[in-house]
DNA sequence: ACCCGCTGTGGGAGCGCTCCCATACAGCGA
DNA sequence: TCGCTGTATGGGAGCGCTCCCACAGCGGGT
């Protein structure tokens, strides 16, 4: 195949007349060399053409300089953009600063997950990024066991499950510019199609809708509110409930795009202006937010941030056993026609 | 930190009473053990919780079975929605089956390139995944010569590069898709706003558009045709332009959905009606199309079946030194409101 | 003159695995 | 009974690296 072996430390090491320590000093950036010796080195490495064996050097060392980034994939939303791309774009700029290899792992099925779960402890990364996680996922468990640093995207579905690196976008914080938006501009009704009740996301983009609509000290209406599950499909029938439960609604705060987007379709169905008549704003600034008609005010999230600070905090913090961090960051409104 | 090591190979072998070549025996599947050895091992591997250490595997097998997907950040559009999603999925769940690892490799900077060229010739990995390549790209040249095997996603560049595995998306075809369901609507002067020329997609979509308007009898008016590069403030510029040169068009084909929902917008400006006046074609299915304003007619692309192709071609062909093949992938027209 | 410590260096041991040769043993025909 | 095959098994060698101990050489203090 391709002729001849690759040339190993001790061929360098013969080639510059020194030992093998000397040479793994060299590569590894020790000190202990002196300046003529370094020299003689390099160059016998440059001749060479000299790349150190990385499954040698894991063999030793136990470390192998790969993280994972494990992604559900039954988790469809995650693949959505911008979410997942931001994420991947800003792990992989920070892992390749700290030279480290990035691990892609994707689960589908229940027994995918299970694998993965052996694989991750089995000593083949030497950490793990987690985004999208369920609140039952045994994943954390098991990598806090066998003593596997990880970082969470997103924070901690169970606050007593101990202390854990995490990054979370907040998501009050976000909601709250949302619907103070909307009561600052003088929406007095101001509906919201919420997320699902287990997600954290859910929960408190809720959460913030309620705390903005106290702040402005307007009522908190039961029949303001109504949930669904993030898709189109399920904002549309929650768009309808609130028509009938509250049709006398003036804006309508949606914590997912998507599902601004069929609440767009919805109202225009109904007869209502937007905005005139009735205020939208969305959660995400996906890539159809601004290709909506009318292009729809939202929330940005910054997910290339968020891949960022994660790697970082792997990196510089899980990875050297310091103590368990959590990291908010917050979002921006986009202000377009939608409200 | 983590307590005791983990069982090595040695441990299984002592705690199952036999040797350590009949544990490797067991585990690589050779038929040349005993059922009665085979079970004892097996129960022992299962007690001791034993996961072979790849470090070492690879360290005398050379092989690593891990494979790179090498996408260039600089290639924003890569990035979008929903092509890359697509492609890592497609990528992820075949290489799953076939029980490699995916590295996800990313090249910011040129010295970046150059750092991923030096990592993937060496031998960290058993076979590459090129997608949004360059024409100039050095990197299957540099695992050509380093014996490498990879698998292109798009058509090569070079034709004349000698024979690779590649798997292409039907850019003519999409294209005589798009064309083909204006002319048939009874539209007469259709424009397009072509893409790059120094990119196989652009050059190929408007290939496509010739011959669907060959093939419907209408001429090819070089009024008619605009350059962009496939982003959006091109497509608005390509549109304005074309405005100009054929006041008198009615239907445009746009070579992205980007530059297809500028088209929407400049044609509304100059108070054209959309589909009325003029009917709009684009081209990727993005996540905007369908959110667009009218929901844009365009042209599908099956990303993830590209992936999961390039996956099989690499893992079944290329990493056995099979003869090079080539596969095109068929596209689909997704009819909306637009054209 | 001596010894002590410090710097730079060489090289043995060993990481956990696969490869492959040697060996043990059962079965069978002469 | 004695080979002779063929199959199942044990274990040495070695993959390329890092770790660490040993040691040479050089000042400088006593």
């Amino acid at each position: 195949m391709d002729g001849e072996r690759r040339p190993t430390l001790e061929a360098v090491a013969r080639h510059a007349g020194v030992g093998r320590g000397t040479v793994s000093r060299v590569i590894n950036g020790s000190e202990r060399v002196s300046e003529r010796t370094r020299q003689a080195v390099q160059s016998a490495i440059e001749e060479l053409g000299y790349v150190p064996n990385r499954a040698a050097r894991t063999l030793v060392t136990r470390r192998t300089d790969m993280v994972a980034l494990v992604v559900s994939e039954s988790e469809e939303r995650l693949f959505a953009q911008p979410f997942f791309a931001g994420i991947v774009r800003g792990v992989a700029g920070v892992l390749a600063e700290r030279g480290l290899q990035l691990l892609l792992a994707t689960a589908r099925t229940a027994a995918d997950h299970e694998r993965l779960g052996d694989y991750l402890v089995g000593g083949h990364v030497d950490g793990v990024l987690l985004v999208s996680l369920h609140a039952d996922d045994p994943l954390p468990g098991r990598l806090t066991a066998a003593g596997i640093p990880f970082v969470l995207g997103g924070r901690p579905a169970h606050p007593g499950a101990g202390a854990v690196h995490y990054v979370d976008i907040d998501n009050v914080g976000g909601a709250e510019l949302a619907v103070r938006r909307l009561a600052g501009t003088g929406r007095r009704r101001i509906a919201t199609v919420a997320g699902p009740a287990d997600m954290p996301a859910g929960q408190d983009r809720l959460e913030g809708y309620r705390r903005a609509l106290e702040e402005a000290g307007l009522e908190a209406d039961p029949a303001l509110v109504a949930r669904a599950d993030f898709s189109r499909e399920g904002g549309e029938r929650a768009m309808r409930g609130l028509l009938e439960s509250a049709p006398d609604l003036d804006a309508v705060f949606a914590a997912s795009d998507d599902m601004a987007l069929a609440a767009l379709r919805v109202l225009r169905e109904a007869g209502r202006r937007v905005p005139e008549d009735v205020a939208v704003v969305g959660y995400d600034d996906a890539d159809l937010a601004a290709g909506a008609d009318p292009p729809l005010t939202t929330v940005h999230q910054p997910t290339e941030r968020m891949g960022g600070e994660m790697a970082r905090l792997l990196a510089d913090r899980a990875l050297s056993r310091a103590a368990p961090e959590g990291v908010v960051l917050e979002t921006r409104l986009v202000v377009r026609a939608s409200g």
